[in-house]
DNA sequence: TGTACATCAGTGAACGCGCGTTCACTGATGTAC
DNA sequence: TGTACATCAGTGAACGCGCGTTCACTGATGTAC
């Protein structure tokens, strides 16, 4: 095994994560590529071996920021798909992996709003991706054979939507357990809510 | 009247202005006091005269800003407060001042998620007086009578996550007509699942 | 196995630039008498 | 009304600093024979 591209791939892993961390205090808008050189212990022109720019830095970010969503939304799935707890299960795997995945859920967060154009479309995209599928799955439950696949779409939409309303309060609740706990029966409502709403729906012919 | 008062106000609006419309290319973080005093036409040094910081200035975007939005939420209550067509009538007041107050919402939708923690705290604050204002409002409405208040407010958060979602979608679908309208309609089945599902629901005793 | 050469991640000096902030200033506007 | 003084928004030079990017380089690792 060659120990230059091993080294080689160490020295991208700690330019990612230290981009991860700073960023965790601002935005990578004035993410400076010495700042991370500094803090990855290179020097600054060593930083070009890597990366063209500290966008596509952000594009690498947001590529590994959505493959722990995946997982995520893969261990949603696992398990059964009763509609009884769906709502609770749902809620603490989403909580669970906002913890684990702090700095990745802060990143996105940031970028999504503030971020350079193109990691901005990249985060949009991905968010369209995440509900397609949700639609999918949703296609699978009882009740919901009467829906048209607009009516779906919609509803998965705000279904995300609150999901990372929920994600980004969370973050902000950091060390503030009673504020979390709230949020989290706050997010279990409003999902069991919608869910309400969306079994007493029946799409325009 | 004190030509000196006025031409200082003058000066001022002309900072908050420039300030408002170059952020709405990047964010306040990499806004610099040298970009505004350029664009206003005045030396650098004179921004002192008028605001602390940058992030004073951002403070005080975020005051304007929210006196736009209050009165979007006056327009809102103005008229029948009947079920009928309130979510329609609804979602047009709110696509109307997105497109009147652009830079506001653009301002807001940016530094709620990047600004300086002090802004992002204040624009956090605002929205949380706009859902408790949201949830009186729906306290008048029929049906909700055996509603606890904590499903209230509950119901509201969900309601204007759903709606500063909304307005997001919309300020980055500019001059796509199409894709707008599509948006719209979106937000309206949404808000109509919203309520239905909020008609059908009990609160625990 | 040993040698000669190629590769290339990381180095370090240098550049011109825009930054926030200081300071003493100017001159038009405002005020007291 | 006229004069003498005070106020203060805006000026302009200067500072030290961190920035992205260029360039020629070094020396350890990898490869061909």
């Amino acid at each position: 095994m060659s120990t230059r591209v091993e080294q080689k791939e160490r020295t991208r892993r700690a330019i990612l994560d230290a981009a991860l961390e700073l960023s965790d205090e601002s935005t990578l808008a004035v993410l400076s590529l010495r700042q991370v050189a500094k803090e990855v212990g290179i020097v600054p022109t060593a930083f070009y071996r890597h990366f063209d720019s500290i966008e596509a830095l952000g594009l690498a970010l947001v590529d590994e920021s959505f493959v722990s969503l995946r997982t995520m939304m893969r261990d949603l799935r696992r398990g059964d798909p009763a509609l009884s707890d769906v709502v609770d299960r749902s809620v603490s795997v989403l909580v669970a992996h906002v913890h684990q995945d702090r700095a990745h859920f802060l990143f996105i967060a940031r970028e999504r709003a503030a971020g350079p154009p193109a990691v901005r479309e990249a985060i949009r995209h991905q968010i369209e991706l995440f509900e397609r599928e949700l639609a999918t799955d949703l296609a699978q439950l009882p009740g919901t054979d009467a829906w048209s696949g607009e009516d779906l779409r919609v509803l998965s939409n705000l279904i995300v939507t609150a999901m990372v309303a929920t994600a980004e309060a969370i973050l902000g609740a950091a060390d503030r357990p009673d504020a979390e706990k709230e949020l989290v029966e706050q997010a279990r409502t409003q999902l069991r809510m919608v869910l309400i709403g969306a079994l007493n729906w029946r799409s325009k012919p």
